[in-house]
DNA sequence: GGGGAAATTCATGCAAGCATGCTTGATTGT
DNA sequence: ACAATCAAGCATGCTTGCATGAATTTCCCC
């Protein structure tokens, strides 16, 4: 399913929120929604930002030029450059709009409900591990590593993403989470989904990925009882 | 004299490999010592890498350019493109030099034998992946997802050292890779720790990465028996 | 409700900064 | 003396940021 929710399009398509100008999404704007006033300038914002992303997934931080993210995006470089005057204000908000995309796909494993099959929730969770947002956010914790303004905002949201990964983790798998050792077996078991989601950036490693996770999720099915 | 150029670096320059070009490392090279006939420019060579590697984790792989590593290693930029006429050669060099780094720092663990104590194990395999190594090694992986030429490079070393780390566990866990799923649980304990190390680019949570060592390492004690 | 000014959004051209690679010249070791 | 090694300057290409101008949208007043 959808878990993963960036766009593998084709490089030439449009992104599913590209509206013509008039037409505008169903239960899009408040009442005192003032800031962007039209919707065009909107879908060209979150073009911008879906490009940007995908274009750190595929591309990479150094290659990720405005120029190459303007053109994903099907937009003039100009355009890119009154939404977002600097650079850094380009990936400043890419970061926040991938945070919450994690968010959503996180959320999005949620109606199922806590199953009592384990092993497909780990799968699940690695899976989010392994997708192009998870690429998407590699990129940007390594190049946030080294660009002081970027730290503090990728630092700050991936916090909260990570808590929330924790607690999405911790329902799903029925954990109690007041036991003694409970937390740090999640929190490990997060880790190995990262560990695994970063071996997965050069190789396609998928076998054996699936036999790790089959291997560990017994082994959690018995620590958490 | 002349022990070495121009030692005009910086204070903190000296990797903590640093030699006098005359003394070698320990299995160094073998009798087919090829291209360098002269001390000095091993030298200068090898200074040129570790500046590449240290930059690497400190600056990461945009910021870290030729100028940059030239200057880090206390020669000219002229000096470096003489060793490395290409960019890429210096880095896919740098490639090298780092998974040797990495496998001498796993072998250091090694002469102690397989202890019985698995959470000291675990503790010193993890801080493998905290290091600058593994820092600089981060940066190569994501550089090199996205620069066709190194990924072959960079997978085929890292391959190397992966399967390299998973024996020295295996043998220091005193794990008995016959039977079932014991490989997949070491697997799944060195992606752990790949993840605390990912973890640890931004934020240093020793803290909670202790816990979590502890923790697993118990499960992993019971896994193994 | 319609028309026009004002503001927003977007496109294009331009200059500055920077990194790479190449070439030339000086220095050291054999 | 010769070759290898190192240093310095030069030329090219690329990216960013800014400035100007056109197209479109919103606001406001009649």
């Amino acid at each position: 399913m959808g878990v993963v929710t960036t766009d593998d399009r084709a490089p030439d398509d449009r992104a599913p929120d590209d509206r013509a100008p008039g037409d505008r999404a169903p239960g899009d704007r408040g009442p005192g929604d003032r800031v962007p006033k039209q919707d065009r300038s909107r879908a060209t914002r979150r073009r911008l930002l879906a490009a940007a992303v995908a274009c750190l997934a595929e591309r990479g931080w150094a290659g990720s030029t405005v120029s190459v993210v303007a053109e994903r995006a099907g937009v003039s470089r100009g355009a890119a450059q009154h939404h977002f005057p600097t650079r850094e204000d380009l990936f400043t908000a890419a970061v926040e709009y991938v945070a919450e995309e994690r968010s959503d796909a996180l959320r999005a494993l949620f109606p199922q409900g806590a199953t009592g099959d384990r092993r497909a929730v780990v799968t699940a969770l690695v899976a989010l591990y392994t997708g192009p947002l998870f690429r998407a956010a590699l990129h940007l914790w390594v190049a946030a590593s080294n660009e002081e303004q970027l730290r503090s905002r990728v630092t700050e949201l991936e916090a909260r993403v990570g808590r929330e990964s924790h607690r999405i983790a911790v329902e799903l798998l029925g954990a109690d989470e007041s036991a003694p050792g409970v937390r740090e077996t999640v929190q490990g078991l997060l880790d190995m989904a990262r560990g695994l989601g970063l071996a997965n950036l050069l190789t396609d490693d998928a076998g054996r990925r699936e036999r790790v996770v089959a291997q560990w999720a017994g082994l959690l099915d018995d620590a958490l009882g």
